[in-house]
DNA sequence: CCGTATCCATTCCGATACTG
DNA sequence: CAGTATCGGAATGGATACGG
């Protein structure tokens, strides 16, 4: 079953990444990656996820084209499995899962992992901004073409 | 089997996230709610999904307080899911796996809806920034306290 | 080490019927 | 309309064994 067997042509940009992505395995994979994972047995080890599972998620990704899978080099021992561009432009959304759980998932005090840059720098807070950088809040967004969604006429 | 039933600690916020929303309805259902959709019909029409699947999967919301249940007024016909505060900010969610899926899961001239401002311009693209405002690529990011993710000691 | 193939248990989902 | 209860089938995942 590759991923264009099971692609939902829609509309909605949000409903084709989430058939694609939106599964606890795809998502904790793709996190490990942006952490440096690249085997397959590291993968393995970091998630504790059945190898059959891993293998096919690993197999949808590189068709997908997040991933690209780079053979062995010669007298090298392991392949890996490296994000391409297309991979890495999905650290927003990896950011996204991350701002969202620290500020929401987590008591005070508790053990939490951060994300910071190379010199120890918390990583800034995602906005949401118009094209002239004014932040939206969710109420004055709308979308437009595609499917019109069902909406409240009381 | 409510949502605390099922929490799994870790210290990874991503995880947490990904536990709580990482499915395919509860995102979706997300995203209906920033469309304006706050009925159970509403979402059922617009999702097409069971209706004790969204019962559960909106009362697991409820819990988690990304929903509020406003009751039915004197008078009026019916409940409403709102997005608390907690689910508003979810919002740079939404727009990372849409802005993704617009630039790597559409061909071009393919019929895509789009998410735009009261104005009519669309939404600026998420970018992760350090806290000065530079652009961090995810090679210049690491994750630090909590689990230890598997490097390659290659 | 990196997978593939098979099997089995379980979960999950959709459909239906029913209640307030 | 807004759910709840139940049931049968499909899909999924984990474990294991095996092969490149």
């Amino acid at each position: 079953m590759t991923y264009e067997e099971t692609f939902v042509t829609t509309t909605c940009p949000v409903a084709r990444t989430v058939d694609l992505l939106g599964d606890r395995w795809m998502l904790m994979i793709i996190r490990d990656a942006f952490d440096g994972i690249s085997r397959f047995s590291d993968f393995q080890k970091s998630l504790g996820v059945a190898k059959n599972v891993l293998a096919s998620r690993l197999k949808i990704l590189v068709d997908a084209g997040v991933f690209s899978l780079i053979p062995a080099k010669e007298g090298g021992a392991y392949k890996a499995y490296q994000l391409t561009d297309k991979g890495k432009s999905l650290l927003p959304l990896i950011v996204s899962l991350r701002q969202w759980g620290e500020e929401n998932l987590f008591d005070d005090g508790e053990a939490i992992s951060h994300l910071v840059d190379e010199k120890g720098l918390p990583v800034a807070k995602l906005v949401v901004t118009s094209q002239n950088g004014t932040v939206l809040k969710s109420e004055r967004l709308q979308r437009i073409g595609g499917i019109s969604p069902v909406r409240d006429k009381s």
